[in-house]
DNA sequence: GAGAAAATAGGGGATTTCCCCTACAGATAT
DNA sequence: ATATCTGTAGGGGAAATCCCCTATTTTCTC
């Protein structure tokens, strides 16, 4: 099988040194080149046609960031991971925008960044976990329900949770009842149940109630 | 300095005990009990306060969410690593909705587990890599929405956007018809020309369809 | 062990949705 | 000037929803 090649590119050389020391020594992994620069990581792309590249954000001349934007335009398919110093929420989220495929910091340790080259090789995105804290924020927040919300709500039984669901997602009575096994009466049943507890009037008020509360 | 105490709560011993021999060959982790349900773990935790709970989802009896749940809210400060085979968006979300710190796929390598673990110990989330890629979406269309999203919904007339909407907010056809000072067929033959270039198949799927797009 | 709540199922009927059509007037574009 | 698009409206019928009820079994709870 053939190894992951890799391109560094960051303008210390002594770090790409250390790295180059670190990566050949793994069975599936090898540095097929080097860049001190964005310009020369460009270059050096078309040359070795490496698999990923590891990319600082600061370098002397083009940084990390518009390089990232030039390769993945003309290059989708080619892989970005970012190493940086810099623990920032800021330039994390250029670098997603720019279309990288991981976030690691320097300070991380040798199995933590080989384990990001193999995960981004596999198409996987790799974000280093003291970065990830703010994804998942905001992530979660998209809709994140601030806790009240809901007394109305919480009186729904299990299977009415299970019904409203269903429904809201667009099933009919019908096909509701075929996906829980009941009768289409006992849909019926339980979607008025959940009409008067939360006080609805019709189906597409109900719909509207289980995607504002975020159920879907 | 103190290893990290780690409770496993999984319903397969076998797995339990592979974990044993890989945590406990580990410097700086031991396992501290093992747990076979979510009741279970909720029991133990009381007992050996461990750091960290490595939990699966899927228990005979009270699930790995169900039992997250309550430990976070019992207990805050406990962390929670989710240790499953369900590589499934909606699990993910609801385990880190629950309070999880991170989720690792059951095919994770062993270096990959302890990696998380020291991670979520540091006050990290860890996700694992596959399923990192949709919490990254998440995070970033937030605001980085405008490039494709709708094709389909630019042929809508202005008429036809209007009757979206109102039928949306769980207007039916006849109260939509007397807002518009129009006739019910008219609003059916709106109706009928937005589901069909929306290629929707029922009211639901409309109104889900225009909250989802942000009309209302 | 009595009572409440949850889940199941049905009857019957009014209303609404959904789906096929057709039709026509006015605006717009080719 | 002809074709297409938009908005309007309707006929007719099948299907689904919605709204009253009642009723049984199981499960929880006090």
């Amino acid at each position: 099988m053939a190894k992951i090649k890799v391109l560094l590119a960051d303008d210390h050389a002594v770090l790409r040194a250390g790295l180059r020391m670190l990566l050949d020594a793994q069975p599936d992994i090898e540095v097929g080149g080097e860049a001190e620069s964005g310009e020369e990581a460009i270059e050096k792309v078309a040359e070795i046609q490496p698999d990923i590249i590891l990319m600082d954000i600061t370098m002397a001349g083009m940084g990390g960031l518009q390089a990232t934007r030039e390769l993945k335009k003309k290059n989708p398919e080619i892989k970005i991971l970012i190493l940086t110093m810099h623990d920032d929420e800021g330039y994390l989220r250029q670098c997603l925008q720019a279309g990288a495929s991981g976030y690691v910091l320097k300070k991380a340790a040798d199995t933590e960044l080989t384990a990001a080259i193999r995960a981004v090789h596999r198409g996987d995105i790799y974000i280093y976990p003291s970065m990830a804290k703010v994804v998942v924020e905001g992530y979660l927040q998209k809709d994140a329900r601030p806790p009240e919300a809901s007394d109305e709500y919480d009186r729904l039984t299990g299977r009415e949770h299970e019904v409203l669901q269903l429904i809201a997602k667009g099933h009919t009575n019908q096909q509701t009842a075929d996906t829980l096994f009941v009768s289409v009466k006992t849909i019926e049943t339980h979607r008025s149940h959940i009409m008067e507890k939360l006080k609805l009037r019709n189906r597409a008020e109900l719909v509207r109630y289980a995607i504002e509360k975020g159920l879907l």
